[in-house]
DNA sequence: CCAAGTAGTTGGTGCCGCGTACTACATTGG
DNA sequence: CCAATGTAGTACGCGGCACCAACTACTTGG
C-alpha cells in the first residue's frame, strides 16, 4: 500500500504523493546518516537555526510529546551540537540553542538537503518545477489549520 | 531545515518538497496509528498483499537489513496479521503471507490512505491532480535505479 | 499566600534498525 | 559423493526514538 504499484504502469495520485514522499524522506535520511543524525534530529537543529526554544515549544513544533524532547535533546547536546540555558524569566524553563558546531553542522547539511533535492527534479525543466512548488504550496496550504507543523510563531 | 521555512512567504521548490513529503508521511502515520501500525508495518502488509515472500525479500523491497525483519515480520505475526510457512522449495527458506485478518485490514487501511491522500488534493482542480502526478512520476522515474524500493519482481 | 497550572525530567515500555554471530540448509566443484 | 562455500533466517545486544504516568520545581491568578 506505499511501496509498491506498478513501477512502470502510470501511477495513480495518491500512489505518486506516497511514493514521492518516500523518495524525498529517503533522501533526507540518506544525507543525514552521513553525519550520524537521524531526520528527528535535523529537524530540531533546523528549528533551532532560526530562533532559540524552550523544550514544550519544540515538542509542539516537532508533534512530539515533551517528554521524548529530554531524550532528543540530550543527545543532541552530549554530541555538543546543542546547548541547555536557563531562562532569564522563567526559573522552569529552559532555552535549547545551537552551539556553534551545532551551526556549522546545520548550515552545512541544510545546503546539501537543497542539493540534493534540487537533484532530484533535475529532469523538470524550470516551468515545471515552479508548477510543481506551486502545487505542492496548495497542498500544504490546504492544510496548514489542521497541522501545526510549519509555522513559525 | 526540514519543519520550518516561512509558512506564507513562497517556498522554493526544495522546502515545498520536503514539506509535502512530511505531510504525506503524518497522514499516513496517523492514519496507521488509528490501527496500530506503524509505517513500516503497513509497508509490510502492503508487498504482501501483493504476494508472498521470504524474509531476505522483504528486506530487499523495504531498505532493511535481514535481521531486522526477524523482529518485524514477528510482531505482526504475534498479531494475527501474518503468518510463516517453510518454503516447499528451500528448507532454510521462509514465506511471509497475510492471514485473512491482514488481509482485511491491510485492503481497509489502503483504501483510507487512498481516501486521506486524496483529500490532500482536494484543492487540485482534476487537471491539476494530473500534472501534479505527472510531475511526481518523472522524479520518481530519475531514481528507479538508484531506488530499488518500488519495483514489482 | 495558596491552589492550580506549567516546564521539564525520570522511569518504564515498546517499536525499530543495526551489526555480529550463529544454525540449518543448498549448491557447487573436485 | 562430499567438502567448501554460499544463502536464509534467527538470536542477541545495543542505541535511538516515542509514548505514558508520575514526579519536582517554579509561576501565576485569585
Amino acid at each position: 500500500m506505499t511501496t509498491d504499484a506498478a513501477a512502470d504502469r502510470p501511477l495513480d495520485t495518491v500512489d505518486a504523493l506516497v511514493q514521492l514522499s518516500f523518495l524525498v524522506q529517503r533522501a533526507l535520511s540518506a544525507l543525514g546518516a552521513e553525519h550520524e543524525l537521524s531526520i528527528i534530529q535535523m529537524r530540531l537543529l533546523g528549528i533551532l537555526r532560526d530562533r532559540d526554544a524552550g523544550m514544550v515549544e519544540l515538542a509542539t513544533y516537532l508533534g512530539l510529546d515533551k517528554s521524548s524532547m529530554t531524550g532528543l535533546v540530550g543527545r543532541a547536546e552530549k554530541r555538543g551540537l546543542v546547548r541547555r540555558a536557563r531562562s532569564p524569566h522563567d526559573g522552569r524553563a529552559v532555552l535549547v540553542s545551537l552551539t556553534p558546531d551545532g551551526r556549522r553542522l546545520t548550515e552545512r547539511a541544510g545546503a546539501e538537503i537543497g542539493r540534493r533535492v534540487t537533484a532530484l527534479t533535475e529532469r523538470l525543466s524550470p516551468a515545471e518545477r515552479a508548477e510543481l512548488t506551486r502545487l505542492a504550496a496548495v497542498l500544504l496550504d490546504g492544510t496548514v489549520s489542521q497541522a501545526p507543523w510549519a509555522r513559525r510563531r
